[in-house]
DNA sequence: GTATGTGAAACGATTCACAGCT
DNA sequence: AGCTGTGAATCGTTTCACATAC
């Protein structure tokens, strides 16, 4: 039923869809179409349409989408039905700033663990988490069933952790250490790169003469 | 000189390319060549050659790229020779985790301001730069010449910020808030949602039935 | 009448393959 | 001989426009 071959275009898009309907879902509006989505989304009404093709088809002709049974429909396709069990390795800054950030949990991400190298760290309670030691990072993922890692250890350690994620079965990496992780075909990895996005932003800058 | 139209993909990877290069010369190569950017980069030789040639002619047929004067000819089409004017505006976990961020100086991004709504956070000293009032928002940019603004507020307050930036000249503006943001064309604007790339992930998960 | 779903057209990006320079 | 720079070919994405369904 859910055709193969979504291009990652598309992909890259549906989570803002899924933004867009629950903020419809929260106005009471109870249909929406694709011209409104893509208004709040970004985007023009007939790339909405694509993209939800590929998909299944989901909409009424004449009327458009149900909002709640589109909801739905994204969250299973994204996986987010359930919540994902996400673990933060590195308690810096950022990854103290991620773990207690409020939106995962209502956008179907559960952090279940969190784990740092440094032994002062290590203990320290965090919501309902501790910190704890990087040395025993395979017990933990397996202990709680971690699918996705977010890594935000320094960029010299970035690799080694990974290696050893993946060794233990997790699927799925966010790296924001500023170096390209070399793993497995199968493997997901995001790149979140903050100074590498204002390098682009600065670009637009001097293209202006500014 | 600097030739219009830069395909769009192609400024994305400007930054890994620079970062690539300052590996390189950490490791004091003198030249380099495409297929070596190009494993350094995770892409290949004929897209780092493509990429190049929009900017210029850079190399030397039969050697490769100097590491140097490759470096210099990437941060001017980068414009980040001199250090770019940042704004963290908003001082919560995420504001305050990339402010002292050492990432950015050495990238070509100086924090010169810091804002926040919440008076008992203003006046808080971190770094050498103080958290500032955002009332003050358009004597803050004015003052210190504000470039681009790094949003890290409240997704219900991040639109009516934005526009005040803009207002006041502010170009560029990397946007943390999970909203869409609305403004002139000739502002440059960045999104990060790290939810959102979460789910991303996710999604590849379920597609292995994970 | 209205809005979806989708082939076909237009556009843009990547890869190929080689001429041109060192 | 070796590597760049680039037209041409391929591939993927977006947009158009309309047949189809309500």
């Amino acid at each position: 039923m859910t055709s193969q071959a979504v291009p990652p275009t598309t992909v890259d898009r549906l989570p803002v869809y899924l933004r867009c309907l629950l903020q419809a879902k929260g106005m009471r509006m109870p249909v929406i179409n694709s011209v409104q989505i893509a208004e709040m989304a970004g985007t023009n009404a007939a790339q909405v349409r694509k993209d939800l093709s590929y998909l299944g088809e989901f909409g009424t002709r004449g009327i458009g989408y149900d909002v709640d049974s589109l909801i739905t429909q994204l969250s299973r396709c994204l996986g987010v039905t359930e919540q994902r069990r996400v673990a933060i390795v590195g308690y810096g800054r950022l990854g103290s700033a991620l773990q207690s950030y409020p939106g995962f949990e209502e956008r179907g991400m559960r952090v279940v663990a969190v784990l740092d190298a440094d032994p002062s760290k290590v203990g320290t309670a965090v919501n309902d988490t501790a910190v704890e030691s990087i040395d025993e990072l395979e017990a933990v993922v397996s202990r709680e069933g971690v699918e996705i890692a977010v890594l935000t250890v320094p960029a010299e350690a970035a690799q080694a952790v990974a290696n050893r994620l993946v060794a233990v079965g997790v699927g799925a990496i966010m790296n924001f250490a500023p170096v390209r992780l070399d793993l497995p075909a199968d493997v997901a990895v995001r790149q979140a790169d903050v100074a590498g996005e204002l390098q682009v932003l600065s670009f637009h800058l001097e293209l202006q003469g500014r």
